[in-house]
DNA sequence: GTCTATAAATCGATAGAC
DNA sequence: GTCTATCGATTTATAGAC
């Protein structure tokens, strides 16, 4: 029962795996690493990563997961322990500046995303995860508006859909000019709130 | 004097060769076509291209070139002759619905920059394209604004900063999900008119 | 200035030993 | 399940003929 079965140590080789190669890929860019770099940087060889992955294209989604699991932890992390409406922006401010572009994995998902935007398959699965990131951010914005007593200018889907794809953007643009600020995402998180009206409720 | 010259000669392939490229790189990406097909699909070899460019970056970047020429011609021709407002908004929803996401140049730009990202020089020169083309947009943000009376309710620098950002992901996200409809961008368009102030003019 | 031929290197993926 | 060895295909870039 204690000792280690043969699918916890395939497990176990299939997350060194996935680590690694999440580094290296932040660090390097997903073409320009080889899975003969992720390998050996893993203390494996390329055979070890073919027994745990069909294609390259599966272990760099692998990453992306990832990468989207790190996100909404770090944003939910960031948002909560906030009272006023002001504090939640401070602290979003904070954690875009920390976040957006910085880190690299903007430029990492977006890379991933158009080198292959012509393999079979690759589009359903981005398109999928697409979806579900901006059902999560939509999720977020009603619970802070619900929470703050607040009617948003605008449906919470459409809002998320415009944070996200600001935030693509900036985070592309800052990858190869980080002189680019991350102002304008607060600015327009700022703008929603401005435009918002006051919930009358009945309790 | 009627003759054609070498440098002309010389000139005329490269314009080709460039046309070649801008082609297939939207059709197929960047990094999935290699030179020789651009080279066969022109009608040269390869080393006519290596006679016009150093690299494939350099044909790259003259490529990028192209594309913002085109978007900043058709953006213009689209909201000239436009007299209220609300017909420059419509103007302008017209060109974005055409314009994001459907013809793929986002993609390939955003493909181009983040695969090259951490190549030495490809960097500055993104860098300066990218504000070139801010500040095209600024100007015709402030154009436009003088010419409706209107003050806005932000720099023009900043509004081009989020209207080029926002479109940067949407265009993203549609090359592989073309199903994101891209009405946030007329959104915050009609968000700035709605927050804009009336100019009081001497004249 | 362009073409042909080739160099030189890399990478994804596979086959068989252990 | 992992390793070693290798295939096979492709690529950028170069060298020399014309």
């Amino acid at each position: 029962m204690g000792r280690i079965t043969r699918k916890e140590s395939h497990a176990q080789t299939r997350e060194r795996l996935v680590e690694t190669a999440h580094r290296l890929f932040l660090r390097d860019g997903y073409n320009a690493t080889s899975l003969d770099k992720v390998a050996a940087e893993a203390g494996f060889s390329k055979g070890a990563v073919y027994s745990n992955f069909a294609t390259k294209h599966e272990l760099g989604l692998a990453v992306l997961d990832v990468l989207h699991l790190e996100r909404a932890m770090s944003l939910a992390s960031a948002v909560v322990g906030a009272e006023t409406a002001e504090d939640r922006i401070d602290a979003f401010e904070k954690w875009a500046d920390e976040n957006i572009g910085d880190v690299g994995w903007t430029a990492l998902e977006v890379e991933f995303a158009t080198s292959n935007r012509h393999v079979a398959g690759i589009n359903q699965a981005l398109a999928g995860r697409r979806r579900e990131l901006t059902a999560a951010i939509a999720d977020l914005i009603e619970q802070q508006a619900a929470d703050l007593d607040l009617t948003l200018p605008l449906p919470a889907d459409d809002a998320a859909v415009q944070l996200l794809a600001l935030g693509i953007g900036l985070g592309v643009q800052r990858a190869f000019d980080p002189e680019l600020p991350v102002t304008s995402l607060v600015d327009l998180l700022r703008s929603f709130l401005e435009r918002a009206q006051p919930t009358t409720r009945s309790d």
